[in-house]
DNA sequence: CCCCCCCC
C-alpha cells in the first residue's frame, strides 16, 4: 500500500502561501509544556519532501494522541491550520504551523515507515530567495490621556500574517498581537472590598482559530470601554494571559486575558470579512429539558411572544430588578421561556417576531418547569444573518407560527399546563380525561350557553392568598374560617357556574375569579356594585356573553361526593376566538383527515 | 483583582 504525499505542501506554507488540505506524514511528537490547562505538542511532520518540526497541534486534538488514534507514521490530512511567526531572540523568526483539524487517512501502525526520503526544510534548503526580514509589529503605547483614534495601530504597520491566532496564545508567550471580532462586552460592573471602590468590564474577542475572555478592570475599564464596540475587529496585544477557570465560562479557550497597563488596542481597519463572529452551538428546545439546570445553552428560536417589562426587588440584595419574559419556539416543536434582564429587557421589542440568537442562556428551574435566564455573558442578537435565522423565518411564516407546541417553561398546575390542541367533549371522555390521579388540561372551543348569575359574587377574605367566603358576623365584622380570624374588611371575587356546549357534548363548569372577569370582560368589585345598586346592568352582563364563542382551557378532574363520582371541571383560561388561529387549525385538520393539500 | 446574575 502506497500513500500520496502532498510533496511541496510545507514549502508552500512556509513561504506563507495556502495550500489546501495537505496530506502529510507525522513522524515524531514533542511535548513542549504541561500547565493546568494541560500539555501541548509539536508534531515533526513530512510531506516526502521536507520535514518540519514546527508544527503544534491545537489542545483540543490532543486526545488524539492520547488515545493512541494518531502515532508516528500515520498519513493525514491537515483540514483546517494557520500559521504564525514565533520571535526566538537571537534565532530570528520562525513559522509555526498549528493544526486545527485533521482526518486520519491511514493508521501509523499500518504505514509502519517514513514515506520517501524527506529533507529537513530551511529556507537555505529552497532555491527560492531569501524573503526580505519583516520589520517588528510596531505597537505604540495606549496612554489615556489621548484621543482613543490615536490609540488605534496603523493596520499598515502589522501584515496579517504577523498576528497570532487565538487559538495559540498561552501563557508562556508574551509577543503577540491577535486580530480579533468583539462578539459582545459586558457592562460596567462595580464593587467594593477592603481595598475600595473596584470596576470592570469584560469583553469576548474572536478570531478563524477561537474565541477568549478579556476582562478590564479599573484603569483599562476606564480607557477601553467606550472605545470597544461590539461586532467591531480590533489589534489587540499586551494582555496578561492566565489559566481561565471554567467554572465561570463557556468558552471554548482554557485562557483568558486581562488589560493592563501595557496593554494596546486598535481598531482594525480593512477587509474584515474573514473575521469571523459569534460562533454557536445551537440546541433545539426540545433538547433543552435533557440538560442539566445551571448549563449554560445556545440556541436560536423565534420570539412568538414577549411580557411588559416588569419591575420587581430582589430580596437578597434590595437591588431593583427589571424584567421582561421572552416566549421562544423553534421547529422542534418546543416553547421555552428566557429572561432578559434590565437594559436588555427594556430595549427589547418583540411584536415583529424577531429571530434571536442566543450564545450562554443559563437553564434554570423553577417549580419543576425549566426557563433560561440571561446572565451578563449572554449575548443576544436579533435576526441575525445566518442561515439557521432564514431557515426558521421560512418555518414560521409558512406554518410555523400556528404549530402545536410543548412549552417546556409551562407553570406546573397552572393554565399553561397540557396540550394547545384543540378536542371536543367527545374527545375527552374518550380519552377518559379526568380519571387519573391528577387532573388533565385540555383547550376546547365551545359556546358558553349559560350562566348561573345568581349570587356569583361574595366576599372574600382580604389576604393575599386566601380568597376563603366570609360570614358575615352581622357586626360590622367578616369571619375567615380558614384563617380563623376576623376582618373589618373583604374584597369581591366571582365564583361562576356555568355550562359550554360544542358540536358532541356539553359540560357543566365552574369559573373562578380571573377567568370570570376576561369572559364577562367586567371586574369582580364592578358586578358586585351592580349586583347590589342596579340588578337589570347585572342581569345584562350575563345575558350579553350567553351564546358566545370561546376558547376555554379546562381542568378536568374525577371527584368523589356521597359515594358518587362526578367529573369537576373548571375554566382555568378563556379566551376570545383568534380567527386566524383558528381558522390555522380547521385546514390542518382538513389536511390531516382527508390528505388534500390546503 | 471578577466569578453576582436576581423574580415568581
Amino acid at each position: 500500500m502506497s500513500y500520496n504525499l502532498s510533496e511541496g505542501a510545507l514549502e508552500t506554507i512556509m513561504k506563507g502561501g495556502n495550500y489546501d488540505a495537505p496530506i502529510i506524514q507525522m513522524l515524531g511528537t514533542k511535548k513542549i509544556q504541561g500547565n493546568d490547562a494541560g500539555d501541548r505538542y509539536r508534531l515533526l511532520v513530512s510531506d516526502g519532501k521536507y520535514t518540519y518540526s514546527f508544527a503544534m497541534l491545537a489542545t483540543q486534538l490532543n486526545i488524539m494522541l492520547l488515545s493512541g488514534e494518531l502515532t508516528d507514521y500515520s498519513v493525514i490530512q491537515v483540514d483546517q491550520f494557520v500559521t504564525t511567526l514565533l520571535k526566538n531572540v537571537g534565532k530570528g523568526e520562525k513559522r509555526v504551523i498549528i493544526i486545527l483539524a485533521l482526518t486520519i487517512i491511514a493508521n501509523g501502525r499500518d504505514v509502519r515507515h517514513k514515506i520517501g526520503n524527506p529533507q529537513p526544510w530551511s529556507e537555505e534548503a529552497t532555491s527560492a530567495q531569501r524573503p526580505e526580514p519583516k520589520p517588528a509589529p510596531v505597537t505604540p503605547k495606549f496612554t489615556a490621556k489621548v484621543e482613543p483614534k490615536a490609540a488605534n495601530l496603523d493596520s499598515s504597520m502589522l501584515s496579517v500574517k504577523m498576528t497570532n491566532p487565538i487559538s495559540s496564545l498561552s501563557p508562556y508567550q508574551n509577543k503577540w498581537v491577535i486580530r480579533a471580532r468583539v462578539m459582545s462586552k459586558t457592562p460596567i460592573r462595580t464593587w467594593s472590598n477592603a481595598k475600595g471602590e473596584r470596576k470592570l468590564f469584560s469583553m469576548y474577542p474572536c478570531d478563524e482559530t477561537g474565541e477568549i475572555r478579556a476582562t478590564a478592570f479599573k484603569n483599562e475599564c476606564d480607557t477601553f470601554y467606550d472605545m470597544i464596540q461590539v461586532d467591531k475587529v480590533y489589534y489587540i496585544s499586551r494582555c496578561a494571559i492566565k489559566t481561565a477557570n471554567k467554572k465561570f465560562t463557556t468558552l471554548k479557550n482554557d485562557y483568558e486575558m486581562t488589560f493592563t497597563a501595557e496593554t494596546v488596542v486598535g481598531e482594525y481597519v480593512g477587509d474584515e470579512s474573514a473575521v469571523p463572529t459569534v460562533q454557536y452551538d445551537f440546541l433545539p428546545i426540545s433538547e433543552i429539558a435533557n440538560k442539566e439546570t445551571e448549563t449554560l445553552i445556545d440556541l436560536i428560536d423565534v420570539c412568538k411572544s414577549a411580557s411588559d417589562v416588569q419591575e420587581l426587588t430582589a430580596k437578597s440584595t434590595g437591588k431593583l430588578l427589571k424584567k421582561r419574559e421572552v416566549m421562544l419556539v423553534d421547529a422542534s416543536g418546543g416553547a421555552v421561556t428566557l429572561t432578559l434582564w434590565g437594559n436588555e429587557a427594556e430595549k427589547f421589542e418583540g411584536n415583529t417576531n424577531p429571530i434571536l440568537a442566543v450564545k450562554g442562556a443559563r437553564l434554570t428551574e423553577f417549580n419543576g418547569s425549566k426557563s433560561l435566564s440571561c446572565l451578563s455573558s449572554t449575548m443576544l442578537r436579533l435576526n441575525p444573518d445566518v442561515p439557521e435565522a432564514h431557515k426558521l423565518r421560512g418555518w414560521y411564516d409558512n406554518g410555523g407560527a400556528d404549530a402545536d407546541i410543548v412549552n417546556i417553561s409551562a407553570k406546573s398546575g397552572n393554565f399553561t399546563g397540557g396540550s394547545n390542541e384543540w378536542i371536543s367533549f367527545s374527545e375527552a371522555e374518550s380519552r377518559q380525561l379526568g380519571t387519573g390521579e391528577k387532573g388533565d388540561y385540555y383547550s376546547l372551543l365551545g359556546v358558553l350557553t349559560f350562566t348561573f348569575s345568581e349570587n356569583a359574587v361574595y366576599k372574600a377574605c382580604p389576604q393575599e392568598q386566601c380568597n376563603k367566603k366570609l360570614v358575615d358576623q352581622e357586626n360590622g365584622l367578616f369571619r375567615c374560617e380558614k384563617c380563623n380570624r376576623e376582618y373589618p374588611n373583604y374584597k369581591h371575587r366571582i365564583l361562576l357556574a356555568a355550562n359550554v356546549s360544542d358540536p358532541t357534548g356539553d359540560q357543566r363548569v365552574t369559573l373562578f375569579n380571573e377567568a370570570a372577569e376576561t369572559m364577562l370582560g367586567k371586574s369582580a368589585e364592578e358586578i358586585a356594585r351592580l349586583s347590589e345598586y342596579d340588578k337589570n346592568e347585572y342581569n345584562k352582563i350575563f345575558d350579553e356573553v350567553k351564546f358566545k364563542t370561546f376558547v376555554f382551557k379546562f381542568r378536568t378532574k374525577m371527584e368523589n361526593f356521597n359515594d358518587e363520582s362526578r367529573l369537576k371541571t373548571t375554566v382555568v383560561n378563556v379566551q376570545p376566538v383568534d380567527y386566524k388561529d383558528g381558522i390555522a387549525r380547521l385546514l390542518k385538520n382538513i389536511k390531516t383527515a382527508t390528505g388534500v393539500q390546503v
